[in-house]
DNA sequence: CTACACCCTGTAGCAACTACAGGGTCAAGC
DNA sequence: GCTTGACCCTGTAGTTGCTACAGGGTGTAG
C-alpha cells in the first residue's frame, strides 16, 4: 500500500507517518520504481501500535520503549507495567495540577462585576500585590 | 533593578525575561553605560502580571490580550471575562479528556497478569486489531 | 590584579508534529 | 496525445514556551 492509504487507514497524517520513519519508529518501507514507499502489513501493525499508544497519552519515547520490549516476546511483562504505571502517575499528577487551576480561575472568574477594566477583579487579581 | 534582581523577584528566568522581551511581552527597559537592562517598578508589576497569567495557564498570546486590555482602564470588564472562560472551558476539556484517559490505562494496567510479553495483555491492546 | 558573579548577543535545542516550496508520477477524460 | 488533478518525493521552516549554550564584556571583593 502507498503512503496516503496507510495514513488513511490509520488516521494518520501523510506528513507524520514520514516524520516516524526519519525518527527511526517506523522501518523504512521497501520503494516502486517510481520511488513511493511501499507498505505491508507489518508496517500497518506498527504504526497501528504507535497510534494506539500515542492516543493512550504515551510519549513517543515510551512508545520506542513499548516496541522495543513488545518485539521479544519472550520477555517479561514487568517492564511494560512499568512504564504504564509511570505513565498512569503522570496523568494523574496532570488532573490534580489541573484541577486545582480550574478551582482558582473559577474562583478569579466568579469575582467579576462586569464593570470597567478599571475594577475589573479579574485583572486585580493579576496585578500588582501589596506584599 | 538588574535583570537578575528582577528575575529573582518574580521567580522568572533572567532568559526568560529576555524572551518576554523579545516577544514584545515586556517592553525593553532604559540601558546603564554598560549596556545593562535598568527595570524599574512598573517592569516589576508588568512582568508580576504575566507570570500570575501564566501560573493560571493562559497561554502567551491570551496574556498579551489581557495586558493590553488591562492597559485601557475605561474599557468593559467583559472582554477580559471572556478570554477567562474560554480558557475555563479549555481547561475543563482537559480534565475530562485526561480523566477518560486515566480510565482507559486503568483498566489496561488491571489486565496484566505479570507473564511473558506474548501474552502481556497490554502489549495486546496495543497490537492489531480483528477489525 | 585576578577571580568570580553577573551581564550582553545570538543561535540552537526540546516535543511532536504541521506546513510549505518545488519538484516528479500516474490514471482518467477530451 | 495532452492536460488536469490527485497523489507522491525531499528538504526546510514554523509552532509553543521556554532553556542552554558559546563567546564575549563588566563590576567588585580580596
Amino acid at each position: 500500500m502507498k503512503i496516503g492509504e496507510l495514513a488513511s487507514a490509520t488516521a494518520t497524517k501523510v506528513e507524520t507517518v514520514r516524520y516516524y520513519e526519519k525518527i527511526g519508529l517506523l522501518p523504512p518501507p521497501a520503494r516502486t520504481s517510481a520511488n513511493y514507499r511501499a507498505y505491508g502489513s507489518d508496517h500497518l501493525a506498527r504504526l497501528s501500535f504507535i497510534r494506539r499508544a500515542r492516543d493512550l497519552g504515551f510519549s513517543l519515547e515510551a512508545v520506542r520503549e513499548l516496541l522495543t520490549l513488545s518485539d521479544d516476546k519472550t520477555q517479561s511483562c514487568e517492564a511494560v507495567d512499568g512504564i504504564a504505571r509511570i505513565h498512569l502517575n503522570e496523568i494523574d499528577r496532570k488532573i490534580g495540577d489541573l484541577t486545582a487551576l480550574r478551582t482558582e480561575l473559577d474562583r478569579v472568574i466568579g469575582s467579576c462585576r462586569h464593570g470597567t477594566v478599571a475594577d475589573c477583579k479579574i485583572i486585580e487579581t493579576l496585578g500588582p500585590r501589596p506584599n
